[in-house]
DNA sequence: TTTACATATTGAAAATTCCCGAAATGTGTG
DNA sequence: CACACATTTCGGGAATTTTCAATATGTAAA
């Protein structure tokens, strides 16, 4: 596992891309309750589903699913489907490994 | 003293401004002695003329001098003039706020 | 299977970045 | 002052990124 900067920098450089990353710190607090048309109750670990995050962003569905999919290119998000629904999410492993990285190697 | 994340990504999402930072992390073993010419002995503080840099990074004194404004601009890189040349060297400082940054607000 | 909805992908116009050569600026020297 | 040299700034063509609407795909429900 090592650390494309350049990729993560790319994600990085966006306001938009930076406050989802942010939002997605508080799940609860920014976004409404997730997981709530699921057949049957899941584990969403803080995932929050497209449509929410785009409504609190203020852009196109395809662009909030294009900002979302270079953040889980960077690394930076998981993504898992259930259902209709693709619920993303912080990865902490590789915002730490970022952290780590800029401290010792860059 | 503020972070601009996105200045820095910016900065940051390129090979050649990503090499720069890196050389500098060690001027002794990546780039001939500095100062040489200088009328009188400074302190130089790892700071490295940009010709040196450009010879390094192979690419235009234009374009290398603009890289070395987008890393100061973003707070990475400090400068200081000595005679006919500007000797480039890290802002550990900054570095070590962006790793804190990462690490608790990103 | 038809429909509806969530998300992803595609295609394109506008904006930005990359990188250079040319020109300008700063600085020491003859 | 005139010159040489280090660096910066400017102008622009090529490449990339941004962002959207339109279209496609996946999934559940009727």
């Amino acid at each position: 596992m090592d650390i494309d900067m350049i990729e993560i920098s790319k994600a990085l450089s966006n306001k938009t891309r930076l406050n989802i990353l942010k939002w997605l710190k508080d799940p609860e607090g920014n976004f409404p309750p997730q997981g709530g048309c699921l057949s049957e109750p899941v584990d969403l670990k803080g995932g929050v589903c497209v449509s929410s995050i785009q409504a609190k962003a203020n852009l196109s569905p395809s662009t909030v699913s294009n900002y979302l999919d270079t953040l889980q290119r960077a690394g930076l998000l998981l993504s898992e489907r259930h259902g209709k629904w693709t619920y993303y999410r912080r990865n902490e492993e590789a915002i730490m490994a970022l952290a780590e990285f800029v401290k010792e190697e860059l």
